[in-house]
DNA sequence: CTAGACCTTCCACTACACTGGAAGGTCAAG
DNA sequence: CTTGACCTTCCAGTGTAGTGGAAGGTCTAG
């Protein structure tokens, strides 16, 4: 199969896969005799691997780790449990900022909506936003 | 007030101010003989708003433009409601998003604890992160 | 007079995951 | 034989918010 054919077929770009090959998420595949790259089936899986742990917040680096593991033979299960653990801990931190951030802006859109423009002054800028 | 007194005194350093400086967040400074940029007393009103802008989550970019108006003379009131709702808007769709994410993870680290190493194969890479 | 603290400009680089484009090669259909 | 789809490599750029460093100028204290 090639490149265009699995890029269609795991919903991705040929760009994205030379691009995975080269960051060594992707082994480099054989050749036709022409020079184009010739997928085995089985890489489609491999692409949607990367896409499942790409979902789970897992960085491109982070993936390429865990399949390295695999490519050498061993189940990646300590090392994926261990990254799972951490990711979690990480995306819960995320969330409660994106949560105080929420609850900020909140604040300031009912500022905005008590302020009367006329009262803002040239010296604060702006005063919905300086209240907090 | 030069350049080093200034970021002192807003927390922030010389090289951040020359970047605001250059991506237009603050106008080009008065100088002294020597070549030195001498910032009015008011530009640390103006550093802290861009701080408590940031913290509200609103991009350098959008920044820039809520001190534009500002800058021209306007209060900059209807821009900054319109800004706020739009980012409270995406802070709730990204909170969501994360959450979504976590909930994912929640789920890939109880199979992980359900799953014995020994039954992963190759063919699905890591039994943990396929399973959903 | 000199050390050193502070300042100047300019260029390059960080992380992340791609994306765009140029110049050219391969292959099947008409 | 040519057209057009598809492929190759390589280089460069996207966006965000800065950071690092080199080479050199300015100013103050001792």
């Amino acid at each position: 199969m090639r490149i265009g054919a699995l890029a269609a077929a795991t919903g991705t770009t040929t760009k994205t896969l030379r691009f995975y090959e080269q960051a060594g998420l992707l082994a480099d595949p054989p050749r036709t005799p022409g020079g184009y790259r010739d997928y085995p089936a089985h890489s489609q899986a491999r692409i949607g691997f990367i896409r499942s742990a790409q979902a789970a917040g897992l960085s491109l680096a982070e993936i390429r780790d865990v399949l390295a593991i695999r490519d050498g033979g061993q189940p990646p299960c300590g090392h994926v449990t261990e990254l799972l653990d951490r990711h979690l801990a990480d995306v819960e931190h995320r969330i409660a900022e994106l949560e105080a951030t929420r609850d900020m802006l909140r604040a300031l859109t009912r500022t905005a909506s008590a302020t009367d423009p006329a009262t803002c002054t040239e010296g604060d800028i702006c005063r919905i936003l300086t209240a907090h």
